[in-house]
DNA sequence: TCATAAAAGGACCCTGCTATCCTTTTATAA
DNA sequence: TTATAAAAGGATAGCAGGGTCCTTTTATGA
């Protein structure tokens, strides 16, 4: 599981994806608003993937977050390496010090997989391939009912 | 992933069944420096566990923590879910407060297989399972080499 | 019967993730 | 040129998970 810091993470860059695409810049308050998230931690957020140069962001009036127009797509494995690291993808399941091929755990042939799959879904993913589904509608940002 | 006391919890009770099959109960010290967690959180965990019936212990001299012989399979789930609940297995990846098949979150159809592959894998596997390949030499319990 | 070995239990501390608040900097529109 | 809108940044609070310590209870074998 994801932390929550990159749940935001991500929830926030796809907001702002989507919006760009109605060529607008979202800010700290909307982006909040919109993901569900406290208003102040988001800006925190927003301010590590800035800093990171995922995201891009213009100061002062008319100013908000945005993504640079050279920019390629941006993978969902790079949004979580900023935020928590990749160590998720690397640990043992059965809590040893290292995961190891030639010195299984127990649990080591099948969690390898899962962890596997999951790894290849946040390298294939990203912001873009996201925010298509939802301005498609085929999926949601936020629940509209329970 | 597992919380790390799950882990513990986990790596323990492994240690529990083989010494069990050698017709051993061990105690607090001697499971926390096998399976190299601090004693009195480990301490702590296997009360959590005997609290919960998952495990069965004896006070006093000669005591010690065993699995009582009429017990069936204990099944990795169960451990997972007296320590830390089972919300991991039924939360949306996306951070969404709930996980709908019906208005999924653009991750929902990739995250759901992996996270159900996951839950198999722990009701499947259980401490006896796991002890098996370890007592066949087929896995271990802790590192030997890095 | 009593010294000892062992688990049970309660109180507490520490760290890292989550979250808030307030000040500073920067850009722009009026 | 100045008032204002906005992000950046620093300091700090809150809280849960991880971890420790000490006391109490219980059983046993010497
Ligand atoms: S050794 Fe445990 S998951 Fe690879
Ligand atoms: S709705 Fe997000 S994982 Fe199911």
């Amino acid at each position: 599981m994801l932390a929550k810091s990159t749940e935001y993470a991500i929830r926030a860059l796809v907001y702002v994806q989507l919006k760009n695409w109605e060529g607008k810049r979202p800010g700290v308050v909307e982006i909040a608003r919109e993901i569900e998230a406290p208003e102040a931690f988001s800006a925190k957020i927003l301010q590590t993937l800035t800093r990171h140069q995922l995201l891009d962001s213009a100061k002062g009036r008319g100013g908000g977050f945005f993504f640079n127009d050279e920019q390629t797509e941006l993978s969902l494995y790079k949004i979580i390496h900023v935020m928590e690291g990749d160590g998720c993808f690397h640990r043992c399941g059965f809590g040893l010090k290292s995961c190891n091929n030639n010195n299984p755990c127990p649990l080591h042939d099948q969690y390898k997989v899962v962890r596997d799959s999951f790894y290849d879904i946040v390298r294939k993913e990203s912001i873009q391939s996201l925010s298509e589904k939802i301005k498609k509608g085929e999926a949601v940002l936020k629940r509209s009912i329970t």
